[in-house]
DNA sequence: GTCTATATCGGGATAGAC
DNA sequence: GTCTATCCCGATATAGAC
């Protein structure tokens, strides 16, 4: 809220510094210890900031939810230009990417946290609001041509790519990336829309992979 | 191989035991000593047998493969069955079941264990090839309308389904099923159908759902 | 707020008796 | 093959000085 709060920088240095490594190695290799070391600070110094790795992580998981918060909340606006869809994939993907620990790690993080394990159910089901409006929207323009039930399952279908889709990626070997995510989640789409809506759709999904 | 080998049986009630557990409690939050308590066999005992967990989980993933083999081996009929197709689907997710600890935690996992992580890369490519046949089969028969290309991407979405919907489901709360997966997956597939056969499809699934 | 030093704890590993 | 007992180690937690 108020910027002139006591932020002894430290604390943010924390922050950054476990979100990055984090990502890197994934959060089971990560130790506090390792996190105090990369900052050239004490583990005491660490422990007094975070008691422990849960509360820091809670923390990173927080930010997330403050830095998608805008992305989920229902657009206003009646209409939406096309790339309107686009760019809400392209935001939503980038996010998990900025906090793919948390993704990587969902079920072992969950396990142990079942605080981090409700907010996520939260959040996801808020995604899958947020994702069903938008084919509210698209059908509403006549663009959609499939049934409302069918639509249904592309919900959860949209919703599981974008939780699972970097990691998948990075099983297969490769190193994720936001392009792939972002032109498999199309690539779901396209089918159901109107053949000409599907050729431009699958038109633009390919120039993105490119 | 041959039945005649020296199996004590409790090298077998370690490997059954174990991967009871993992299923049950996630792989991380299991330890050796849990599995030989749940025995009641001593932690040296335990230890005598595998020299600790990862050579137990490297001996449960053989298993997997084995338990798995002849599924993706290229079926040698060269037709196959409506009811075939359902077959395969509903054996691979049964085998997910069955060995869900390792996707569950299939990152930490193959981040611990290269070998691992090999080994699962080998294993989903040859699901993609056996899916992607299926595929094929079905677009011989005109069934399938969509162009290659897209079936292309559609292979990598189906196989993804496979590895990661149990999870999803787990992390939305629900207990993990069979034929949610299942449903998913033909859900998936329907879309790319000829009317008729997406008719039947979604029929089929629903029925299958509910 | 930050440090150093130490306590605690749990899991994995291993030796040696039976 | 199986047991008991012990060691080792890494990570977390905490105390107390600066």
């Amino acid at each position: 809220m108020c910027a002139d709060q006591p932020r002894p920088k430290t604390r943010e240095r924390i922050l950054l510094c476990a979100q990055e490594l984090f990502n890197r190695m994934g959060e089971p290799q990560v130790t506090t210890l390792e996190i105090a070391n990369e900052l050239e600070i004490s583990p005491g110094n660490l422990y007094y900031h975070f008691r422990g790795k849960e509360p820091l992580i809670l923390a990173l998981f927080e930010r997330f939810q403050n830095d998608t918060q805008h992305l989920l909340e229902p657009p206003v606006e009646a209409e939406l230009l096309p790339d309107d869809y686009w760019l809400f994939l392209h935001l939503i993907v980038e996010q998990t990417i900025h906090y793919r620990f948390l993704f990587q790690d969902l079920s072992v993080l969950a396990e142990r946290m079942p605080k981090l394990a409700h907010g996520m159910r939260q959040w996801i089901n808020r995604l899958k609001q947020a994702i069903a409006l938008l084919l509210a929207k698209l059908k509403a323009e006549d663009v959609l041509t499939s049934e409302l039930d069918s639509l249904g399952s592309l919900v959860e279908q949209l919703t599981m790519t974008l939780l699972y889709s970097l990691e998948y990626q990075r099983m297969l070997g490769q190193p994720s990336e936001a392009r792939i995510a972002v032109f498999q989640i199309m690539m779901l789409v396209a089918p159901h829309l109107t053949p000409a809506a599907r050729h431009i759709a699958e038109g633009m999904a390919k120039d993105y992979l490119a």
